[in-house]
DNA sequence: GAAATAATATGATAAAAATCATATTTAGGA
DNA sequence: TCCTAAATATGATTTTTATCATATTATTTC
Protein backbone atom coordinates (compact mmCIF):
# COMPACT_ATOMS: atom_id res chain seq x y z
CA UNK A 1 0.00 0.00 0.00
CA UNK A 2 2.62 2.29 1.33
CA UNK A 3 6.59 2.58 -0.39
CA UNK A 4 8.86 0.80 2.20
CA UNK A 5 10.29 4.67 1.96
CA UNK A 6 7.29 6.21 3.36
CA UNK A 7 6.69 3.23 5.97
CA UNK A 8 10.19 4.37 7.13
CA UNK A 9 9.43 7.64 7.02
CA UNK A 10 6.43 7.62 9.33
CA UNK A 11 7.80 5.19 11.91
CA UNK A 12 10.70 7.62 12.09
CA UNK A 13 8.78 11.01 12.98
CA UNK A 14 6.32 9.06 15.11
CA UNK A 15 9.22 7.90 17.23
CA UNK A 16 11.15 11.86 17.08
CA UNK A 17 7.19 12.74 17.69
CA UNK A 18 7.53 10.76 20.97
CA UNK A 19 11.35 10.62 22.15
CA UNK A 20 12.63 14.27 20.94
CA UNK A 21 12.14 17.59 21.32
CA UNK A 22 14.01 20.66 21.01
CA UNK A 23 16.37 20.45 23.95
CA UNK A 24 16.31 16.51 23.21
CA UNK A 25 17.73 15.95 20.17
CA UNK A 26 18.25 12.19 18.66
CA UNK A 27 21.13 11.56 16.34
CA UNK A 28 20.12 9.28 12.91
CA UNK A 29 22.10 6.31 14.13
CA UNK A 30 20.34 6.37 17.33
CA UNK A 31 16.55 6.52 15.05
CA UNK A 32 17.72 3.74 12.91
CA UNK A 33 17.78 0.66 15.61
CA UNK A 34 14.75 1.23 17.48
CA UNK A 35 12.56 1.72 14.30
CA UNK A 36 14.85 -1.36 12.22
CA UNK A 37 15.60 0.63 9.55
CA UNK A 38 18.64 1.14 8.41
CA UNK A 39 21.08 3.77 9.23
CA UNK A 40 22.14 5.25 5.72
CA UNK A 41 19.21 4.74 4.51
CA UNK A 42 17.25 6.84 7.61
CA UNK A 43 19.60 9.04 7.42
CA UNK A 44 18.96 10.12 3.75
CA UNK A 45 14.68 10.17 4.22
CA UNK A 46 15.43 12.29 7.46
CA UNK A 47 17.74 14.54 5.25
CA UNK A 48 14.32 14.81 3.09
CA UNK A 49 12.03 15.31 5.86
CA UNK A 50 13.93 18.22 7.06
CA UNK A 51 14.48 19.79 3.83
CA UNK A 52 10.50 19.91 3.68
CA UNK A 53 9.96 21.04 7.01
CA UNK A 54 8.34 17.72 8.36
CA UNK A 55 11.46 17.33 10.87
CA UNK A 56 14.07 19.80 12.12
CA UNK A 57 17.86 19.01 13.13
CA UNK A 58 20.80 20.78 13.72
CA UNK A 59 24.12 19.50 13.35
CA UNK A 60 27.82 19.45 14.73
CA UNK A 61 28.23 18.06 18.22
CA UNK A 62 25.02 17.74 20.63
CA UNK A 63 22.72 18.08 16.97
CA UNK A 64 20.55 15.63 15.68
CA UNK A 65 16.92 15.86 14.80
CA UNK A 66 14.30 16.92 16.75
CA UNK A 67 10.23 17.29 16.66
CA UNK A 68 9.23 21.11 17.01
CA UNK A 69 6.03 21.70 18.02
CA UNK A 70 5.14 22.88 14.26
CA UNK A 71 6.54 19.79 13.50
CA UNK A 72 3.90 17.49 15.66
CA UNK A 73 1.09 19.43 13.89
CA UNK A 74 1.58 18.42 10.73
CA UNK A 75 -0.86 15.71 9.17
CA UNK A 76 0.43 12.51 8.10
CA UNK A 77 -0.33 12.39 4.91
CA UNK A 78 2.20 15.32 4.30
CA UNK A 79 4.71 12.88 4.88
CA UNK A 80 3.32 10.42 2.54
CA UNK A 81 2.54 13.51 -0.14
CA UNK A 82 6.86 13.86 0.68
CA UNK A 83 7.69 10.74 0.03
CA UNK A 84 5.55 8.88 -2.13
CA UNK A 85 4.23 12.31 -3.75
CA UNK A 86 0.81 13.11 -4.52
CA UNK A 87 -0.57 11.16 -7.17
CA UNK A 88 -0.08 7.62 -5.29
CA UNK A 89 -3.51 9.20 -3.42
CA UNK A 90 -5.00 11.26 -6.08
CA UNK A 91 -4.17 9.47 -9.16
CA UNK A 92 -6.22 7.04 -10.99
CA UNK A 93 -6.10 3.88 -10.02
CA UNK A 94 -6.38 2.74 -13.57
CA UNK A 95 -4.53 5.40 -14.76
CA UNK A 96 -6.71 7.43 -16.35
CA UNK A 97 -5.76 10.89 -17.09
CA UNK A 98 -8.30 12.86 -15.24
CA UNK A 99 -10.10 10.87 -12.01
CA UNK A 100 -13.03 12.57 -11.36
CA UNK A 101 -16.88 11.74 -11.28
CA UNK A 102 -17.64 12.73 -14.72
CA UNK A 103 -15.81 9.88 -16.14
CA UNK A 104 -14.46 7.43 -13.93
CA UNK A 105 -12.49 4.31 -14.08
CA UNK A 106 -14.06 0.99 -13.08
CA UNK A 107 -12.22 0.82 -10.06
CA UNK A 108 -13.10 4.24 -9.53
CA UNK A 109 -16.77 3.69 -8.72
CA UNK A 110 -16.70 0.94 -6.47
CA UNK A 111 -13.41 2.29 -4.47
CA UNK A 112 -13.53 6.57 -4.51
CA UNK A 113 -15.36 6.33 -1.45
CA UNK A 114 -13.29 4.31 0.82
CA UNK A 115 -10.65 6.30 -0.78
CA UNK A 116 -11.58 9.46 -0.18
CA UNK A 117 -12.32 8.45 3.22
CA UNK A 118 -8.53 7.08 3.69
CA UNK A 119 -7.79 10.50 2.24
CA UNK A 120 -9.51 12.36 4.95
CA UNK A 121 -8.33 10.35 7.61
CA UNK A 122 -5.01 11.33 6.85
CA UNK A 123 -5.80 14.87 6.43
CA UNK A 124 -7.24 15.20 10.00
CA UNK A 125 -4.74 13.67 11.77
CA UNK A 126 -1.62 14.54 12.84
CA UNK A 127 2.05 13.67 13.94
CA UNK A 128 0.97 14.59 17.48
CA UNK A 129 -2.30 12.67 16.94
CA UNK A 130 -0.59 9.55 16.46
CA UNK A 131 2.17 9.80 18.96
CA UNK A 132 -0.38 10.55 21.35
CA UNK A 133 -2.44 7.19 20.79
CA UNK A 134 1.31 5.10 21.29
CA UNK A 135 1.94 7.18 24.37
CA UNK A 136 -1.65 5.86 25.46
CA UNK A 137 -1.08 2.59 25.01
CA UNK A 138 -3.71 2.61 22.52
CA UNK A 139 -1.13 1.75 19.49
CA UNK A 140 2.27 -0.03 19.00
CA UNK A 141 5.35 1.24 16.82
CA UNK A 142 6.89 -1.79 15.22
CA UNK A 143 10.55 -2.40 14.95
CA UNK B 1 -1.63 2.42 -4.65
CA UNK B 2 -1.56 -0.56 -6.92
CA UNK B 3 1.63 -1.61 -9.09
CA UNK B 4 1.20 -1.16 -13.21
CA UNK B 5 1.10 -4.98 -13.40
CA UNK B 6 -1.85 -4.76 -11.21
CA UNK B 7 -3.34 -2.07 -13.52
CA UNK B 8 -2.40 -3.56 -16.50
CA UNK B 9 -3.71 -7.32 -15.58
CA UNK B 10 -6.95 -5.52 -14.61
CA UNK B 11 -7.57 -3.53 -18.03
CA UNK B 12 -6.59 -6.72 -20.05
CA UNK B 13 -9.25 -8.52 -17.88
CA UNK B 14 -11.96 -5.87 -18.41
CA UNK B 15 -11.06 -5.69 -22.11
CA UNK B 16 -11.59 -9.44 -22.45
CA UNK B 17 -14.58 -9.75 -20.44
CA UNK B 18 -15.75 -6.72 -23.00
CA UNK B 19 -14.90 -8.23 -26.21
CA UNK B 20 -13.99 -11.80 -25.97
CA UNK B 21 -15.76 -15.45 -25.33
CA UNK B 22 -15.20 -18.51 -26.03
CA UNK B 23 -15.75 -18.58 -29.39
CA UNK B 24 -14.30 -15.04 -30.02
CA UNK B 25 -10.91 -14.83 -29.14
CA UNK B 26 -8.30 -12.22 -28.85
CA UNK B 27 -4.23 -12.46 -29.19
CA UNK B 28 -2.11 -10.58 -26.98
CA UNK B 29 -0.91 -8.14 -29.86
CA UNK B 30 -4.46 -7.63 -30.20
CA UNK B 31 -5.08 -6.47 -26.15
CA UNK B 32 -2.12 -4.79 -25.93
CA UNK B 33 -3.01 -1.20 -28.13
CA UNK B 34 -6.48 -0.86 -27.28
CA UNK B 35 -5.56 -0.82 -23.43
CA UNK B 36 -2.29 0.96 -24.08
CA UNK B 37 0.60 -1.94 -22.87
CA UNK B 38 3.42 -2.75 -24.60
CA UNK B 39 2.12 -5.75 -26.09
CA UNK B 40 5.41 -7.92 -24.70
CA UNK B 41 4.69 -7.17 -21.40
CA UNK B 42 0.64 -8.03 -21.61
CA UNK B 43 1.69 -11.06 -23.19
CA UNK B 44 3.76 -12.38 -20.01
CA UNK B 45 0.97 -11.04 -17.91
CA UNK B 46 -2.01 -12.96 -19.55
CA UNK B 47 0.34 -16.07 -19.11
CA UNK B 48 0.28 -15.52 -15.51
CA UNK B 49 -3.21 -15.44 -15.11
CA UNK B 50 -4.11 -18.08 -17.49
CA UNK B 51 -2.11 -20.18 -15.17
CA UNK B 52 -3.69 -19.04 -12.56
CA UNK B 53 -7.42 -19.56 -14.09
CA UNK B 54 -8.10 -16.08 -14.22
CA UNK B 55 -7.93 -15.85 -18.50
CA UNK B 56 -8.28 -18.81 -20.89
CA UNK B 57 -6.43 -19.28 -23.83
CA UNK B 58 -5.74 -21.44 -26.90
CA UNK B 59 -3.07 -21.52 -28.79
CA UNK B 60 -2.12 -22.09 -32.53
CA UNK B 61 -4.01 -20.38 -35.44
CA UNK B 62 -7.57 -19.45 -34.19
CA UNK B 63 -6.49 -19.36 -30.69
CA UNK B 64 -5.87 -16.36 -28.63
CA UNK B 65 -7.11 -14.80 -24.82
CA UNK B 66 -10.89 -14.93 -23.69
CA UNK B 67 -12.83 -15.15 -20.64
CA UNK B 68 -14.84 -18.03 -19.71
CA UNK B 69 -17.76 -17.57 -17.74
CA UNK B 70 -15.66 -19.20 -14.71
CA UNK B 71 -13.33 -16.74 -15.63
CA UNK B 72 -16.00 -13.73 -15.62
CA UNK B 73 -17.48 -14.38 -12.26
CA UNK B 74 -13.48 -14.06 -10.48
CA UNK B 75 -13.53 -11.11 -8.29
CA UNK B 76 -11.48 -8.08 -8.95
CA UNK B 77 -9.77 -9.04 -5.85
CA UNK B 78 -8.42 -12.01 -7.23
CA UNK B 79 -6.49 -10.32 -9.74
CA UNK B 80 -4.98 -8.19 -7.44
CA UNK B 81 -3.65 -10.80 -5.39
CA UNK B 82 -2.07 -12.64 -8.07
CA UNK B 83 -0.33 -9.88 -9.44
CA UNK B 84 0.98 -7.97 -6.45
CA UNK B 85 0.42 -10.81 -3.70
CA UNK B 86 -2.35 -10.66 -0.91
CA UNK B 87 0.08 -8.93 1.48
CA UNK B 88 -0.44 -5.97 -0.15
CA UNK B 89 -4.05 -5.64 1.28
CA UNK B 90 -3.73 -7.70 4.31
CA UNK B 91 -0.42 -6.71 5.90
CA UNK B 92 -0.07 -4.13 8.21
CA UNK B 93 0.73 -0.58 7.26
CA UNK B 94 3.65 -0.24 8.79
CA UNK B 95 5.06 -3.52 8.59
CA UNK B 96 3.91 -5.08 12.15
CA UNK B 97 4.55 -8.67 12.15
CA UNK B 98 0.79 -9.13 12.63
CA UNK B 99 -2.47 -6.68 12.07
CA UNK B 100 -4.96 -6.84 14.06
CA UNK B 101 -7.29 -4.91 16.68
CA UNK B 102 -5.03 -6.42 19.52
CA UNK B 103 -2.23 -4.41 19.03
CA UNK B 104 -2.45 -2.45 16.21
CA UNK B 105 0.24 0.15 14.67
CA UNK B 106 -0.86 3.96 15.18
CA UNK B 107 -1.89 3.63 11.25
CA UNK B 108 -4.62 0.52 11.76
CA UNK B 109 -6.47 2.47 14.45
CA UNK B 110 -7.21 5.38 11.88
CA UNK B 111 -7.11 3.26 8.37
CA UNK B 112 -8.44 0.16 8.83
CA UNK B 113 -12.14 1.01 8.53
CA UNK B 114 -11.49 2.33 5.19
CA UNK B 115 -8.79 -0.42 4.13
CA UNK B 116 -11.35 -2.94 5.24
CA UNK B 117 -14.12 -1.92 3.53
CA UNK B 118 -12.01 -1.40 0.31
CA UNK B 119 -11.06 -5.00 0.78
CA UNK B 120 -14.47 -5.85 1.18
CA UNK B 121 -15.73 -4.36 -1.86
CA UNK B 122 -12.68 -5.75 -4.32
CA UNK B 123 -13.87 -9.29 -2.70
CA UNK B 124 -17.94 -8.22 -3.71
CA UNK B 125 -17.08 -7.33 -7.48
CA UNK B 126 -16.63 -9.75 -10.15
CA UNK B 127 -15.30 -8.87 -13.48
CA UNK B 128 -18.11 -9.25 -14.87
CA UNK B 129 -19.72 -6.38 -12.46
CA UNK B 130 -17.24 -4.05 -14.02
CA UNK B 131 -17.30 -4.66 -17.49
CA UNK B 132 -21.37 -4.14 -17.07
CA UNK B 133 -20.29 -0.74 -15.84
CA UNK B 134 -18.57 -0.33 -18.77
CA UNK B 135 -20.82 -1.73 -21.12
CA UNK B 136 -23.51 0.87 -19.45
CA UNK B 137 -21.57 3.81 -19.92
CA UNK B 138 -21.03 4.23 -16.07
CA UNK B 139 -17.40 3.61 -16.50
CA UNK B 140 -14.57 4.35 -18.80
CA UNK B 141 -11.80 2.12 -19.62
CA UNK B 142 -8.44 3.93 -19.89
CA UNK B 143 -6.63 4.03 -22.38
C1' DG C 1 1.66 -34.78 -41.70
C1' DA C 2 3.59 -30.22 -43.06
C1' DA C 3 3.13 -25.36 -42.69
C1' DA C 4 1.63 -21.59 -40.37
C1' DT C 5 -0.02 -19.37 -36.20
C1' DA C 6 -0.41 -18.17 -31.58
C1' DA C 7 0.39 -19.13 -26.68
C1' DT C 8 4.20 -20.63 -23.33
C1' DA C 9 8.58 -20.80 -21.04
C1' DT C 10 12.58 -18.66 -20.33
C1' DG C 11 15.77 -15.38 -19.98
C1' DA C 12 17.97 -10.74 -21.07
C1' DT C 13 17.87 -5.70 -20.53
C1' DA C 14 16.26 -1.22 -18.59
C1' DA C 15 14.33 1.64 -15.10
C1' DA C 16 13.07 2.53 -10.51
C1' DA C 17 13.34 1.77 -5.56
C1' DA C 18 16.04 0.53 -1.79
C1' DT C 19 20.37 0.33 0.33
C1' DC C 20 25.16 1.54 1.23
C1' DA C 21 29.23 4.62 1.45
C1' DT C 22 31.76 8.93 1.86
C1' DA C 23 33.46 13.51 1.37
C1' DT C 24 31.76 18.16 2.82
C1' DT C 25 29.71 21.51 5.79
C1' DT C 26 28.19 23.29 10.24
C1' DA C 27 28.15 23.80 15.21
C1' DG C 28 30.00 23.10 19.92
C1' DG C 29 33.61 22.82 23.19
C1' DA C 30 38.54 22.95 24.58
C1' DT D 1 41.24 28.88 16.73
C1' DC D 2 41.25 24.00 16.28
C1' DC D 3 39.29 19.59 16.98
C1' DT D 4 35.38 16.78 17.00
C1' DA D 5 30.70 15.45 16.27
C1' DA D 6 26.83 15.41 13.62
C1' DA D 7 23.90 16.56 9.58
C1' DT D 8 24.12 17.28 4.42
C1' DA D 9 25.09 16.47 -0.36
C1' DT D 10 26.28 13.35 -3.50
C1' DG D 11 26.89 9.33 -5.70
C1' DA D 12 27.66 4.12 -6.00
C1' DT D 13 25.67 -0.46 -5.51
C1' DT D 14 22.00 -3.78 -5.04
C1' DT D 15 17.40 -5.40 -5.50
C1' DT D 16 12.98 -5.22 -7.42
C1' DT D 17 9.87 -4.05 -11.01
C1' DA D 18 9.00 -3.19 -15.62
C1' DT D 19 10.09 -4.08 -20.25
C1' DC D 20 11.89 -6.54 -24.28
C1' DA D 21 13.19 -10.64 -27.04
C1' DT D 22 13.12 -15.41 -28.57
C1' DA D 23 13.13 -20.33 -28.88
C1' DT D 24 9.62 -23.98 -27.89
C1' DT D 25 5.12 -26.17 -27.93
C1' DA D 26 0.43 -26.80 -29.22
C1' DT D 27 -3.44 -26.30 -32.58
C1' DT D 28 -5.61 -25.43 -36.83
C1' DT D 29 -5.81 -25.87 -41.80
C1' DC D 30 -4.47 -27.70 -46.06
S1 LIG E 1 -11.07 7.56 -12.50
FE1 LIG E 1 -9.89 5.87 -11.88
S2 LIG E 1 -9.84 6.10 -9.75
FE2 LIG E 1 -10.96 7.87 -10.36
S1 LIG F 1 -1.38 -3.26 12.65
FE1 LIG F 1 -0.63 -1.92 11.14
S2 LIG F 1 -2.26 -1.85 9.75
FE2 LIG F 1 -3.01 -3.27 11.22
Amino acid sequence: MFSNSSKYAIKAVLYLSLHSNSTRKIMAKDIAQPINVPPAYIAKLLQELVRTDLVSSVRGPKGGFFMSKENNNQKVIDVLNVIDGEKKFTGCLLSLEACNEEKPCPLHNILSTSRQHMIKVLNEHSIADLALAVKNGKAYLPL
